[in-house]
DNA sequence: GTCTATACGCCGATAGAC
DNA sequence: GTCTATCGGCGTATAGAC
């Protein structure tokens, strides 16, 4: 059993709620029953100042999580050929995304004016993966211009957005294909490109 | 000058702050105001029984702008080389998408628990995209499964609404291709994958 | 149809007992 | 640290005058 502080509880519910039903939609009664504490008592304040500031520290703490595993070249090179290589870096990728879900979700529903936070932090991470994408397919194709290298990647990675887009925002309706169908077409388009 | 009745006055500001704020951040007031109406009368009910009523009202009209334009083959075919009709498509999918950018938006920042409406109309709106795009493709590779004409779409819809899903949610925050060079590299991507 | 006035509830936040 | 109790504000929605 895991040794959990009231302060991490009320963190972790608020961050489910909040990409769940948004910021605005969620009350503070709500975190505070969620965490285990009377609904509707102040029990809340005395861990955090205010709502915006709860928001704040689980901005921060997701961030902190993320800023290992910079460099991708050095994890996913000389494994095997370029289709290989690229299926695990889809799944890679598909997986950073799915570890910042919560901060995806909190930002699409969280209005820009309202916490700037949460965009720099989708910017950041959004900027960061193309970035990676860029420096790899450079590593593969150095015929290519950087700048066509960051093209692809943009594209690339708004692809695998894209696709976590739809399942998070409008989970079970539309129909959705399975991650290794749509990673399977994902790497035979950017192979095909590389090669060219 | 356009003859616009109260009501209809009231559905674009509705649609308008909705799409900016979120709908639950969305007050009636507001609204009331936008519309040129007292803020905080109720003159809003004698229009629509209530907010969510409001809501339902402008889905319906969008979804009835659109529904024109279904097959694209028949538009696009036969203009010339596959490059040119895909960057053509790519710019017609890419004006699609921003004239239901306030649909989009709405849904995403709607849960879907409080309005299904939302959630359907996204999908219905991104479903029918994928068929019209995989339709073209199976039109200009014969050789290709239908099965991987479709796989292509998806990904390839994916790509333009992750760009798309960026911008809105996220204005003016993180590095963003233009639209041109974007598509660019979209066709380019596409193009070769159809050709291989 | 639009207004003023208002009912009634929920929310964020605070005060103070234990 | 958590509780009960409460304040002030804003939210949706309604009643009734004009």
């Amino acid at each position: 059993m895991v040794e959990t502080t009231t302060r991490d509880r009320l963190v972790n519910e608020a961050m489910r709620l909040f990409s769940e039903q948004g910021y605005r939609a969620t009350s503070v009664a709500q975190i505070e029953k969620a965490a285990g504490l009377a609904p509707g008592s102040g029990a809340l304040y005395h861990h955090f100042k205010s709502k915006e500031a709860l928001l704040a520290a689980g901005i921060d703490r997701q961030l902190d999580r993320r800023g290992a595993m910079r460099d991708v070249r050095a994890l996913f090179a000389g494994l095997g050929d370029l289709d290989t290589e690229l299926t695990l870096l889809g799944r890679y990728l598909f997986a950073v995304l799915d570890e910042e879900t919560q901060l995806l979700q909190i930002a699409a529903r969280t209005p820009a004016d309202q916490s700037a936070r949460v965009a720099a932090a989708y910017a950041a991470l959004v900027d960061g993966l193309c970035a990676e994408l860029a420096d790899w397919i450079a590593g593969w194709a150095p015929h290519l211009a950087a700048a066509d290298a960051q093209r692809i990647a943009v594209v690339a990675v708004n692809a695998l957005l894209g696709n976590r887009a739809g399942r998070m925002l409008y989970r079970g309706v539309g129909a959705q294909l399975a991650d290794e169908e749509y990673l399977s077409e994902w790497t035979t388009l950017l192979a095909v490109r590389i090669r060219a």
